[in-house]
DNA sequence: CTATCGTGGTTCAGTCACTGAACTATAAAT
DNA sequence: ATTTATAGTTCAGTGACTGAACCACGATAG
């Protein structure tokens, strides 16, 4: 049901496109998960989404197959970015470029580098060591120049967010999943 | 105006963006404008986007210099892309490659090439005869394999846009700006 | 000069979606 | 047995979108 009245267009691949991705806060959640993000409550907290919404949106990037539900039973849920959803990365880090080029004078909020040789992306996300189109789980990401520790927010979540990690790392939470699994 | 209650995020450039060109109908809006498209009445029934909505996100838009609105006193207005809203065309692209890749089974719905040399363009915007990252004027644009010419839409504007052509190549209205003799 | 048309909007009632806060359900942990 | 953590649901209030009609203005035709 995505959209009451759906786009029109069917000729054009952006309509289809936005029909998943195009909602409200639906590509900040997917920039969240990017960024390791894999709760309910996580996401709801960073993003400060009303959780009717977070449901609503979760459920249709399930359905849509961009995002895994992982339900250990236990009342753990994890959100996890499928092969489809990785490849909405190029989505993610163009938007980001393009906010970071207009609207971040002090520079990038977030710097992108090849974890492997430590080598700046480009705005196309190449390497600038190896000049190969880095794959995501080795797109390194840290506070960048134009980050502003304005209003430190204290809970561990943000914490790590503002470290310098991998993409796609899980954030650790309090309450883990059940009995440490091989699957990382 | 931007949004009601704004993304609060302020160290994602993602949210920022979100503010300008993430409400609905808007990346729509850019699309057509990168297909040619300058005419508010064209906009309005090329997308079947209520007047209102569209009155209000190029407002946005001309307001955030994405757009630059061109008035001829003659009751003729233009909205054209700026240099700041061409910058968007790596985003657009992602997100139709992103749809045919997952939602075109029968291939890309537009096919784009390097206008100069003819060479196709791969995911990231390279041309694979010359390999530079193409500028946006030079980028052909026609109907490609997943094309679905269903509902042959008559009007001449549908026309243009279904017709190879090169981005920001203006499409030609019935009545064009001050004296013209092109009188049909 | 008046009437009509093309164009770029505005207005408005009805509907739908989002917001924010409170509440529920379930399975550990104490 | 009670508390805590987590993942949701519920609901009234508000705001945004929809669709159709209407308006203003300049150009064109009679």
């Amino acid at each position: 049901m995505t959209l009451p009245s759906t786009y029109a267009d069917r000729n054009c691949s952006l309509a289809r496109a936005m029909e998943v991705i195009g909602e409200r806060w639906t590509l900040l959640i997917l920039r969240d998960a990017f960024f390791g993000i894999r709760r309910f409550g996580d996401f709801a907290t960073q993003l400060g989404i009303p959780r009717a919404v977070l449901t609503s949106r979760l459920k249709l990037l399930v359905r849509e197959g961009v995002l895994a539900r992982d339900d250990d039973g236990a009342g753990i849920v994890e959100y996890r970015l499928t092969d489809k959803g990785i490849e909405l990365w190029p989505i993610v880090r163009a938007m980001m470029a393009w906010g970071d080029t207009f609207y971040s004078p002090a520079g990038a909020k977030r710097a992108l580098s090849h974890d492997r040789d430590g080598g700046p992306l480009d705005h196309e996300g190449r390497c600038q060591e190896c000049g190969s189109v880095v794959p995501v789980p080795e797109i390194r990401i840290e506070p960048g120049p134009g980050f502003d520790p304005e209003n430190p927010n204290p809970d561990p979540v943000s914490a790590q967010l503002n470290t310098a990690r991998r993409l796609l790392e899980p954030v650790t939470a309090s309450r883990t999943r059940q009995a440490d699994d091989s699957k990382v």
